[in-house]
RNA sequence: GGGCGCCUAGCUCAGUUGGUUAGAGCAUCUCGUUUACACCGAGAGGGUCAGAGGUUCGAAUCCUCUGGCGCCCACCA
């Protein structure tokens, strides 16, 4: 077959890929004894198209399990589809109102049904974009995080720890957003800047400054630090809240900033989340004055059903009528804001469930300090260990639709909780009444997904979890390790007894030309598939892992790309050449033309070795562009600048040595294409079939 | 306030445990219509390695300080 005289990427990448995929060489081929290569694919959400962040990690994970495919290990990459909880759900509702809807339209089941056909859809077309990128993993283990038996893992998962007396149900001050009607990790909370004002108002004995006068009636006492030389000798006596007349104790606690403004604390523990620990530290009370419907309750009547906002001005009339408000000055301090809608964050009393934390971090602390975990970048090593070490309890209920139900009941004849492992349960375990009502809520996502890596092998097989459990490389986003990546090792050992993955390997942003993050506001968005449409899929990997270490940001640009369109190119016609002057060739060993090897043919044979050991070690380390840049620069400076020129006169002159020349651009070529397969998997098999080999390419062994 | 980083050629980045004249891609300039490839080739210019001090036979690399930049977290009421 002759070769066109370029390569067209469009012509051959779906052919191959369907070659590939149809043949199963994505399954792993079991061997007992033998040890894996396992990748669980972090899940891309399935509720959009994949960006230019998806397509770098997608090939990061395809290089490394291409690549120990080749080194003949048995090799299992999981692809899932992620739920995305509240991602997703935001992104429903904003498709829900530009049809004039919301989801309060709905009953909470028909919600979730449009919200799980919503991702169906979405779901196919973030597979297909995986495979127009060249993902080689396994299809037939593919999972989804609300798949029926994942689910059921979670469920048993909650209830294990319940059973263990690690899960508790908690009052806690919880970042609430009154728009949204859900309360938020502190995570999902936007500190925003902005200008508010300080009241300093007259407590009778000390005068405090707030920036939320109108909580004030929910103060329970006034906190000093007990450092503080000026107002120390205060601790013990009584303040007077103003306003109602109330009196409060003044006590010491090291968490009140001395000397900002006048260094006293009106403290309000069902409203602010400080508060909240001094007032547990002091054995406060709680008086909660707003409502999750954000207005004012239990409060004096002219204040009751106003929102914050409208009783803060109604509370500061009222003390400057009393002259009780004796400054105010500007403030210029963050505020926390909803992530989803901006609305400010109220401090709210809300029942939740909470994971106590300390026992599972300690463990995966311990997983990191033996090396039974390790990370591609030390410093992401000191991250996780940081926050391992500085974990409060974790929140894990979350009041949206879409996501996984909490199998909780409450019974309302004895007020207490049923935890069942997912099955309704037919009566209350504590007093066997039928009066349960299972919790509205679901559970926070990282709390299913930090389950992620045994429960997708474990749904599979007990096989597939007994053999490829812990799995070896976890290649996730840097910017989810504290999110994500621990509480997967939190969980993933408490579970199964064992760290979930031996390797973690984060990569950073991918960025534009100047090194600007990518944004559809900034309009620098590149689009993968658009990418793969233009240059191919080859040449979009070669641009995301060159230029920059994986655990770095690496900017990109279509010149870029464009570039690795030439290389691809170039790597095509040198191999056209080569086959073009081989056609007289049989091959021979190179013992039989050791004598005729020139100072050329050793070079290049000589400098192919070391760059195959480079490459290799390159890769096992996880420096992907180091071995990118080395291969690309041995095939082209070396093997074509310098010896296909000197090949050619060789072999066009029918010189003596021309069967060495032959021979050498034969080996040189093959082996290239292996050492460049995981880099450029579809033109490297497209060659392939050029060269008449007994295997494909993606299953022929790595060159020795 | 706490944590983690970064500053190397015009731009984007490499530079492993300190060891010759500090590298790559892109960009720039000069030359070349050579039948594998113009999606090409030959060659050139370009860096006080942020600054200062220290350790050392030797520092881009280790230590201290200063300056600038970034990300993450946080209980500034």
């Amino acid at each position: 077959m002759e070769m066109a005289k370029a390569y067209s990427p469009a012509e051959n990448e779906k052919r191959i890929y369907k070659f590939w995929e149809d043949n199963g060489y994505f399954k792993p081929i079991i061997k007992k004894g033998e040890k894996p290569f396992t990748i669980i694919m972090p899940p891309p959400n399935a509720n959009d198209n994949l960006h230019i962040g998806h397509a770098r990690f997608v090939f990061v994970e395809d290089i490394l399990t291409r690549y120990w495919r080749m080194k003949g290990r048995p090799t299992l990459w999981v692809p899932g589809a992620d739920h995305a909880g509240i991602e997703t759900q935001y992104v429903f509702e904003k498709k829900l109102a530009k049809e004039g809807k919301s989801r309060f339209d709905y009953d909470r089941d028909t919600l979730y049904q449009m919200i799980w056909d919503y991702v169906v859809d979405n779901r196919n077309n973030m597979e297909n974009q995986l495979r127009a990128l060249g993902a080689s993993c396994d299809w037939s283990r593919g999972k989804y995080t609300l798949d029926p038996a994942i689910v059921k893992v979670v469920y048993r998962t909650f209830n294990k720890l319940f059973k263990d007396d690690l899960i508790y149900r908690g009052e806690r001050v919880v970042n609430y957003c009154v728009r949204c009607g859900t309360a938020f990790s502190q995570l999902e909370v936007d500190y925003k800047e902005q200008d508010d004002k300080l009241y300093y108002l007259d407590y009778g004995t000390v005068t405090i400054a707030t920036t939320r006068p109108e909580t004030i009636f929910a103060d329970v006492a006034v906190a000093v630090n007990p450092k503080d030389k000026k107002l120390g000798s205060l601790v013990g006596k009584i303040a007077t809240i103003p306003l109602i007349g109330r009196e409060v104790p003044i006590i010491a606690d090291e968490l009140v900033e001395i000397g900002f403004g006048t260094g006293a604390l009106k403290v309000t523990p069902a409203h602010d989340a400080t508060d909240y620990e001094i007032g547990q530290k002091h054995n406060l009370p709680l008086i909660s004055i707003i409502s999750k419907e954000g207005k004012m309750q239990n409060v004096p009547e002219e204040y009751v059903g106003l929102r914050p906002k409208a009783a803060r001005e109604l509370t500061i009339k009222r003390l400057e009528e009393a002259k009780l408000l004796t400054k105010t000055e500007d403030l210029h301090h963050s505020v926390g804001k909803c992530y989803r809608c901006n609305t400010v964050i109220e401090p709210l009393l809300e029942d939740q469930w909470f994971i106590k934390v300390e026992k599972l971090a300690e463990s995966a602390l311990s997983a990191i300090e033996n090396k039974q975990t390790t990370f591609n970048a030390r410093k992401f090593e000191k991250t996780a260990m940081h926050w391992l070490t500085n974990l409060r309890d974790w929140n894990i209920s979350r009041q949206i639709v879409w996501g996984i139900r909490i199998p909780a009941w409450h019974c309302a004849g004895c007020n207490k909780w049923t935890i069942t492992a997912g099955e309704v349960p037919p009566t209350c375990t504590h007093c066997g009444s039928s009066k349960l009502t299972q919790d509205k809520d679901t559970f926070d996502t990282w709390f299913s997904s930090g389950q992620w890596p045994f429960a997708a092998l474990e749904v599979n097989s007990k096989e597939d979890f007994d053999y490829f459990y812990p799995t070896t490389v976890m290649e996730t986003a840097a910017d989810i390790l504290p999110f994500w990546v621990i509480r997967m090792m939190m969980l993933g050992i408490y579970e199964t007894g064992e760290t979930p993955f031996e390797n973690v390997v984060l990569h950073g942003l991918v960025r534009d030309k100047q090194g600007l993050k990518i944004s559809k506001s900034k309009g620098n968005v590149i689009d993968p598939v658009e990418m793969v449409d233009k240059y191919g899929s080859d040449a979009l990997r070669m641009s995301l892992v060159w230029g920059a270490l994986i655990e770095n940001d690496v900017a990109v640009s279509e010149e870029n790309i464009k570039g690795q369109k030439h290389f691809a190119n170039k790597v095509w016609n040198a191999a056209r050449f080569v086959l073009m002057n081989l056609e007289d060739y049989k091959i021979v060993s190179r013992e039989t033309i050791e004598k005729e090897l020139t100072q050329a043919d050793k070079d290049i044979l000589i400098k192919y070795e070391s760059t195959l050991k480079v490459v290799t070690k390159a890769i096992e380390g996880y420096k992907l562009s180091i071995a990118a840049e080395s291969v690309y620069s041995f095939f082209w400076h070396d093997f074509c600048d310098i010896y296909i020129e000197n090949a050619k006169t060789r072999i066009q002159d029918n010189d003596k040595s021309k069967v060495a020349a032959q021979h050498t651009l034969d080996y040189v070529l093959r082996n290239s294409l292996r050492m460049l397969h995981p880099f450029m998997p579809f033109l490297t098999e497209t060659i392939w079939e050029e060269l008449k080999e007994e295997k494909p390419l993606i299953i022929s062994l790595w060159p020795k």
